[in-house]
DNA sequence: GCAGTAAGTTAGGACGGCCTAAAATCAAAT
DNA sequence: ATTTGATTTTAGGCCGTCCTAACTTACTGC
């Protein structure tokens, strides 16, 4: 059976706009790619905890609609209009984790969660409301870049601190956002972006690492350390 | 009387989670029931801008799902959980229009819009917070009550403009919301909730009516008259 | 070069929410 | 009591999003 595109020779003059479950594909797809490579249909279905099989299918409407660009087996990459598309989602999502938590006394453990739904029915205009409202933030509170307007976004790669060399000292630039749990210990550890940290031993074997935040020495397991990112302390 | 944990009867009556047009539905019927009748199957068909078909349809499935109690060809009443969650939407609404008022700037023409697709996706501790974030208002920036957490709400019913005695003088408590042309144009008029009219005279057979808003005097048609709500001046 | 496995796709089905067209019911007037 | 007109319901579809089961393709190691 052949994929074949209705009104194919279209100029896409229109904008329609895009289902909740649509928004959080291109989402997905738009982490992936940002990693590296294309967006495999499993890497998709496990994000979104959906069946594969229903990821080929969506994909397939991505693809008709032009957002997505799809070759059978290959996975999938973002067009120019879908990519335009996650980062508009992902700038909603950014604007209101961080309104909840400057505005609304949130603590970001449990922003994600309000976010994910509300990213999907904000108006343009009460984004930018938010945004100026906290002074218009350049990250969200996990510390992940917010879009502009314009659909442009800053993406320097950081290192994670599972990766700093021994005896350096980095600042915290960013954390996972999406487990609560995990956020409530990274605060209770004082492991929140700005902070300064320095690495003072890793043991072998992907072992614990040791770590001084503030005045205070603590062991952080490799895997949480490989979702703090850091950055030099310097600049 | 004790309030005992029912067991009795259902293992659980977990009030899973509507969806977006079920709501919608309910906030309807929710509507025409404060208004006397049951709701008739055509009028929620038209509030909803929807075909009386489809209303058949969901009007079934909400009876089902216990929300309203349903008679073929007899309209529709809401059951004590729809009314339930009627109100908690109808929360959800008002309190977000107030928020985004008080909060975000936004003009009353504009705030239905947004918060009705709002008030599907937002928690009830997000909804808590703005609340408390501007003061617990009692009512939305059109004047309408806004029902408490715990689900009860003041419907003490209001004349409207229309049918106040000449000579009268009254208070504005109340306009309709939904039509920002109209909220700007009563907006222009000075006739928001709060402020002091004094009907000077009525024009027969459903004539225009003219009223003295502070110093000026204006003239305003029956129709529009109709939609705004007072009460006596005095309380 | 080929088999075994992992990854991906198709087939077929379900459900919610909408539609139109046709049939059924009710209410009111003759 | 019957007819008529308005209201409501049923019948039959469509679309989007998901599912499971079964099949196909790609990759990897021999």
């Amino acid at each position: 059976m052949t994929v074949r595109k209705k009104k194919a020779t279209r100029p896409a003059p229109r904008p329609e706009p895009l289902t909740a479950p649509v928004e959080d594909y291109l989402k997905a797809i738009y982490a992936f790619e940002r990693d590296g490579h294309a967006a495999a249909t499993n890497d998709i279905a496990q994000r979104l905890s959906i069946a594969p099989a229903s990821v080929s299918g969506m994909v397939q409407r991505l693809a008709d609609q032009g957002l997505v660009a799809y070759e059978r087996y290959r996975g999938v990459r973002l067009t120019a209009a879908g990519r335009r598309a996650a980062l508009r989602t992902l700038r909603r999502h950014r604007v209101i984790e961080a309104y909840l938590v400057q505005a609304l006394g949130y603590g970001w453990d449990s922003v994600h969660e309000e976010a994910e739904r509300l990213e999907h029915s904000a108006s343009d205009t009460l984004i930018d409301r938010m945004a100026s409202a906290i002074g218009e933030p350049l990250t969200d509170p996990h510390g992940a870049p917010i879009p502009t307007r314009e659909g442009t976004i800053d993406e320097t790669p950081h290192e994670s601190l599972a990766d700093a060399e021994v005896g350096s000292r980095k600042r915290v630039v960013r954390v996972g956002d999406e487990d609560p749990g995990m956020l409530r210990y990274l605060d209770s550890l004082g492991l929140r972006p700005g902070v300064e940290v320095r690495l003072t031993d890793r043991a072998p074997f992907d072992g614990p690492l040791t770590i001084q935040v503030g005045s205070t020495t603590q062991q952080v397991g490799a895997a949480l350390a490989s979702r703090v990112l850091v950055a030099s302390s310097a600049e």
